[in-house]
DNA sequence: GAGAATATACCCGATAATGGGTATACCGAC
DNA sequence: GTCGGTATACCCATTATCGGGTATATTCTC
């Protein structure tokens, strides 16, 4: 018995997969869930084998919920079902632990093909993603390193509420050219040019998978 | 015999909606989309009694699709079926002749009801959105103005992409100190202030509904 | 220890965006 | 005709953001 957990935000779309899993031989719904937090509790109580996994979520985000279910449960299979199809979100479902990842804009019966590939040790991947995604060293050379400093971060989070530089330099305690060297710095690192460029990135930014 | 189409851009969903109607009694799935244009096409086909209508969707969005097919197929019922629960969504596609409202986030069945309801001649909206907002007088006091003109609004979209003044004004062969003059109407307007608030502002709207 | 990155702080100059105004011409509503 | 809004164009001053540098101190990695 392929015993399975759901945890998707829509639940017209939890709806949708228990239609389609309902009268399946050797498959049991034993729990859904509409945010990552309460699909923990399901996980460690029932300790599905398959999970159905979305991405975003309220309360904690697939990414991180396979992480700890991984760390938990090693054994269990996460099959990542998002609507995000970036590289990015496939690395990070990957390199959480994740078997699988299924796009919404498939047909709904990629996951009943998803869950037995992972339950024969195998890994599933949709065909609209880049199959080279769940190769290690592929996926460690497209995973891009953070290239700002820690302070950087922080003052492009002001910048990004539109501080000044003279506002920002009060709020961390260091003078005005102190935070003009930081942009520059991050203007330079990022490939910025021109006024604006950096709040516009800043802003922008925070709507990036 | 209800005849029935489906626009929705994750197939999973149409999947998951087929599978909730198949076996309904007088109800019939007689065509699907994962876009506007190509329901257009079906809808013209096979003029179904009700459509289940996205709202984002590529090619033609479900706010514009609907108007057309209400100028086409009066009698046609649209149910719009949305991850999006803000009021302008709702007023939008109510105002663009939709008798229903299902929020992606409820439970599959709510389709079935409203596909009995609207037939039934009466308007269903998901018990999460505001009931109000199908009154007249309510939706129509709850609507916007736009406050910016068309001028305005051009100029605020060539913001939006950190164009300076002085290439706006080449955009629109206007003097540089034209653009400005609108740039510090909308600032009035807008009531911002500042360095930097009506690119910020600018690129916010981008993403809201 | 050497080298690179980060953090702090300063110098200078150019320019674009505000914020405060001025004005005329045109259009639509009343 | 009057009024208000829009569009066009100009004046001025201030200041924040770049873009080009300078420097020292600290930390981490090899």
């Amino acid at each position: 018995m392929i015993t399975v957990a759901i945890a998707e935000d829509h639940q017209s779309l939890i709806d949708g997969i228990s239609l389609l899993l309902k009268y399946e031989e050797g498959i049991s719904i034993i729990g859904t869930s509409n945010d990552g937090r309460d699909l923990l509790d399901i996980v460690r109580l029932k300790q599905p084998k398959v999970v159905i996994m979305d991405i975003r979520m309220p309360k904690l985000d697939g990414i991180e919920a396979t992480k700890i279910i991984m760390k938990e449960f090693p054994h269990t299979k996460v099959i990542a079902f998002s609507m995000f199809d970036q590289d990015q979100a496939v690395i990070q479902m990957r390199d959480a632990g994740a078997k699988g990842y299924i796009l919404k804009n498939s047909p709904l019966e990629e996951i009943l093909k998803a869950i037995h590939a992972v339950m024969q040790g195998k890994v599933y991947y949709d065909t609209g993603i880049d199959q080279r995604l769940f190769d290690d060293a592929f996926a460690k050379a497209k995973t891009p390193k953070s290239v700002l400093s820690k302070s950087e971060r922080e003052i492009l989070r002001l910048i990004a509420q539109n501080k000044t530089s003279s506002e920002i330099a009060d709020i961390r305690f260091t003078a005005v050219s102190t935070v003009e060297k930081h942009r520059k710095n991050m203007m330079r690192k990022l490939g910025l040019s021109g006024k604006g460029e950096l709040l516009k990135y800043a802003i922008e930014k925070k709507y990036d998978f």
